[in-house]
DNA sequence: TTATCAGTGTTGTATATACAACAGGAGCAG
DNA sequence: CTGCTCCTGTTGTATATACAACACTGATAA
């Protein structure tokens, strides 16, 4: 293999490959929202968290990491950074290692409050990614669903 | 803003946010590719570093930041990693603090090697998106192209 | 009852990422 | 030449992520 064979691989890697398209996207787009919600102290992926909590009102870690499909040491981490801001709270759960997990006032007024910037951050990633690319992601989405490991 | 507000607002989030679905589309698509490329010890993100050197020959870390739109922390420590590997060399430029990066033979034989390897987790990337997917996450790169802050 | 096993959550280690702070050199104005 | 600014790259700190190793509990088999 010398340097113009492997030069031909590079072309067709660069050209071609869906990783690296999707992990740009992904910066692009992480980057976008986390900047809208810093003045709040949260980043998108707790408001994720956050959002799921003030939606079914009490959940166990692995509920959460199962139904947005993150890994179960990143809810753990995530979770403990919630509960020391005050968003969130732990209660021993009837069975010996479960916790349950809810939302305080705290929380809740948090994510009222960053709901609009929320909404801006949606308006801006919309007027970039075009009405077809939203709906792009969402099919895109939607075929990847049930398809991660980690429990 | 009761609860009951609260889990309306979360149900609109739930349902709509973009940044939770590139994620998620990310975490799956990522590891895809980095499961497959495991058993030569490097990662999606560095091959990615490694073919774009393997196709210009030389490049400054600067230029490879900007190139791939990743942040300059992020390669800097990248670079480590793979000259630390012997897949790289970097030497000192004509100008002051200029480090010119090639790949080794070393870092050649390891590009042409996991190539087949490359190609599997694109077919299966492929196979998973469906050719719409495909041809979409192509447009949605191209969206946010030249978007990325960061030098 | 006891031993084993499955499920759940935490912690260790490594990479990826972003932003801030810093360091070193280059180029320019004076 | 001196000082200022810009460019470039490294390092510090924090979050996100994955996998492995543990610990603990509950359930089940013997």
């Amino acid at each position: 293999m010398n340097k113009k064979q492997a030069a031909e691989l590079a072309q067709t890697f660069a050209s071609d490959c869906i990783a690296y398209r999707v992990r740009v996207l992904n910066r692009v787009i992480t980057n976008l929202y986390d900047s809208v919600l810093k003045p709040f102290g949260i980043t998108v992926n707790q408001t994720t968290i956050l959002a799921m909590l003030n939606l079914v009102g009490k959940a166990r870690p692995g509920k959460i990491g199962k139904q947005l499909h993150m890994e179960k040491s990143t809810v753990s981490r995530n979770l403990e950074r919630m509960r020391k801001n005050g968003w969130i709270q732990v209660a021993d759960g009837d069975s010996g290692t479960a916790r349950i997990l809810s939302v305080t006032p705290k929380g809740r007024r948090l994510f009222a409050a960053l709901y609009p910037e929320w909404e801006n951050a949606q308006a801006a990633a919309a007027r970039l990614l075009g009405d077809a690319g939203v709906d792009a992601v969402q099919t895109l989405h939607e075929a990847v669903e049930g398809t991660t490991r980690s429990s």
